[in-house]
Formats: structure tokens, C-alpha cells, sequence
DNA sequence: GAACTCAGTATACACATGCATACTGAGGAC
DNA sequence: GTCCTCAGTATGCATGTGTATACTGAGTTC
């Protein structure tokens, strides 16, 4: 690879690195081009080489944790297929926590920003969940197949466990260690109950 | 009253009325002492009389909100004793909305502060939420004994419940009005799902 | 090795911002 | 009627901001 070019691609990974950094103190939205340039150790003029303004810069980090998640999402399921079919749940929730307090500084942005003042953050965020939505849909419809259930809105239930999972998830960054077990009890026995009120049961068809 | 005392109380007002219009285009986080002085015809330093600075000015912002979303709720839980039981989901999430749309500015700031940057926003708008969460328990467990049923875990069934509500509500401000019946469907019935999956069934004590 | 490219620097400008200080003048107390 | 209170004004300062312009020098190309 050029050699320029990599010094190119270096600076501006410290650049992302360092408003990320940043804005986990004062939040993404405070954030000014020559604080984020000063952080990086970079002249204001030389942001402008990487990014038209902070909003752009927002949208690649907007862009980096969806690639983390689904990443995780698709390990999951994979490890999911050898498990018991009945730990599905938590250990997904489980992994997912795990992931939120790793990348905290990212998730607490996509979560503010999710309806920050910034319609383009709001376009790409909700993008990104309704991916979720649609990959949690077809899960949801697999695992009901092999339980032999039948679901009477798969999406809707998916949407509703996305809001939940990554809502409460949220709470989990202002929370000390020993309280994440149970907030991670109170986020599977309500995706449970959305999974279980979610079923069609044979016996009658509507309650 | 005081005629002073009046006259302050309405610059007072008046300055809260324009940061929350402002924040409606840019976001409360975005403004400025200055700016809501200036939208307020009122020179900055008399800001000072009023509120130590911006954010006490949200937090008062946020009580307000709160203040009416309790009346909301009175309100829907009073009509609901008079109506047929099945409706009263409906009936308060359609109230909600309505709210929602009439004070779209309280609401976007309530619900991007929540996670944002200032710990007193925070705590204050989950404090809030959370005698939403307790309020709503009772009148579930309520409910739930007219129908004569019981439910698994009352309180965390209500969270899931304000959880959605919230949250989904909160993309009502991104819709236009005939999009909002969609929306409005997706959130009753995701909420039933919930109601639904928290139920106790005699036949078999646990699924 | 000369010519060129371009990431990053240096500097400067025209703002906006928070906040401090001294002031004014209508309204209320006595 | 005099004095006092205090909401609001006028002004100013130090600082932070986005962004434009001209420049430099290492890296690449031919």
C-alpha cells in the first residue's frame, strides 16, 4: 500500500478515535472540528483533508458500530444453532451487553444521536436498526419453526425486542458492574414475554 | 400578585417558550444563553435572573413534560373506567400520540436528552420515566384482576410497555399524519403482545 | 533527478459565546 | 415623598469557533 496514503488512512483513524474519545465526556453534538483536531494532534485546516464537517465524521462512526453489531448478530446466531434452543435469548442479550460496554463511547452515541436534531443521523441510525428488525424477523421465524410454534407478527415482535434490547441496553452504560445482572434479568424476561405474547396458540385462536 | 413579580414570571415564560422552539430546529443541546436571550428580546445578563444557566432552563423544560404527560395519563386512566375494557390500550396510546404531536418540542428534547451528555438531564428524565413504569403497573395489575386474569411480573411488563411507547412514539415526530395510523397500529399491537406474553396461564404454570 | 501531488502547517479573519461589571429606572415599602 | 429593591440594560473582555488563504515538504511519478 502507498505509503502516503497509509499515513493518510492513520491520521484519519485518530481523528474518528479521538472524537469518539471526546465525545463520550461532553457528547458527540458538542463537539467542534478543532477541538476533535487538536485531540488528534492535527491542524483544523488538515480535518477538512478527511471531512467535510463533524456531521460527516459522525456518520462514518454512525456507520462503524453498525458493522460491530452485526458482526456480533451474526456470531450469535451462529453459536445459537449448536446451543440449546431454550438459551437463545439470553445468551444473545448477554453477548449484546457485552458488546454495549465495550463500545460504549459508540453506542452512547448512536443512542443520543438516534433523535438528535440531525436529520441524516436520524436517517442513518434508523436504517440501521430497521436492518436489525428485519435480521431479528427471520431468526424469530426460524426459532419458532423448530419449536414448532407459529408467531403472529414476526416483525412486529422484532420490533418491539430491538426497542426494548437496545433501549435498556442503553441504561446499562450509567450502571456499576453488579447492577448489569439485573438490568440483563429484567431485558430477557421482557423479550420473553414479547416472544411469548408474540405466539399463536392453537386452542383459540384469539384471546 | 405582585405586578413586578408578574411581569417577571412572563419573561420568565417567555424565555422557556423560546428554547423550546429553538430546540425544535437545532436541538436543546445546541443553544446558546445568547441566542434564547435574544429570541426572548431580553439581553443576555437577564438570563441570569432567571436561571443559573442552560441547563437548569432544561431541567425545568423537562418538568414540564413530565407535568403533562402525568395529566395525560390521569385523564386516559379516568376515561378508561367509564369504557369497554379492550379499548383502553388503544384509547391511551392514541391520547399519547396526540400529546405527542401537540407538544413535539417538549417530547423531541425529553427524548434526546435522554441519553445525552448531561447526568441531571438524565436523572431527571428517568426519574420521570420511571413513575411512568410504576403508575402503569398499578393500572395493569388493575386491569389485569377485572379481566381476572394475573401476570407474571406486572412491573416489568409495564417498562417494556413505556419503553415502546416512547420510543416508537417518538418516530411520530419524523411522520407525516397518514403515515401516524400505521405507526399507531404497530404500537398497540406490539403493546398487546406484551400485555399478552406477561399473562399467567392456569393450564400450565410455565411455558 | 526534475516535476508534481497532496496531507498537513501557519496564519488570519469575522464572527459567537459565557460571563463580569457598572448602570438605569419602574415598582413597592415605609 | 423618599428610599430601596431588583428586573433588565449597556458595554466590554477573553476565548472558542468555522473556514479561507497561502505555504511546506515528504512521497510519488515519469
Amino acid at each position: 500500500m502507498d505509503k502516503r496514503s497509509e499515513q493518510k488512512a492513520k491520521t484519519r483513524k485518530k481523528l474518528i478515535d479521538c472524537a469518539l474519545e471526546l465525545s463520550a465526556t461532553k457528547g458527540f453534538a458538542a463537539l467542534s472540528i478543532r477541538e476533535v483536531a487538536q485531540a488528534a494532534e492535527v491542524t483544523p485546516a488538515a480535518f477538512y483533508r478527511h471531512f467535510r464537517d463533524m456531521e460527516e465524521l459522525g456518520l462514518c462512526l454512525v456507520d462503524e458500530i453498525a458493522v460491530g453489531l452485526r458482526r456480533l448478530l451474526r456470531n450469535s446466531r451462529k453459536e445459537s444453532m449448536t446451543k440449546d434452543v431454550v438459551g437463545i435469548t439470553e445468551f444473545t442479550i448477554e453477548s449484546f451487553l457485552v458488546f454495549v460496554n465495550d463500545n460504549s463511547n459508540l453506542f452512547r452515541l448512536l443512542l443520543g444521536e438516534r433523535q438528535g436534531a440531525s436529520d441524516s443521523f436520524r436517517r442513518a441510525i434508523r436504517k440501521e436498526m430497521d436492518l436489525f428488525v428485519v435480521e431479528l424477523t427471520e431468526d424469530l421465524e426460524r426459532i419458532a419453526k423448530v419449536r414448532s410454534h407459529s408467531l403472529r407478527n414476526p416483525a412486529f415482535a422484532a420490533e418491539a425486542v430491538v426497542t426494548i434490547v437496545f433501549t435498556l441496553g442503553a441504561e446499562a452504560l450509567d450502571l456499576p458492574k453488579f447492577k448489569q445482572d439485573n438490568l440483563k434479568m429484567r431485558i430477557v424476561e421482557e423479550v420473553n414475554m414479547i416472544i411469548r405474547g408474540a405466539r399463536i396458540h392453537q386452542k383459540r385462536e384469539r384471546s
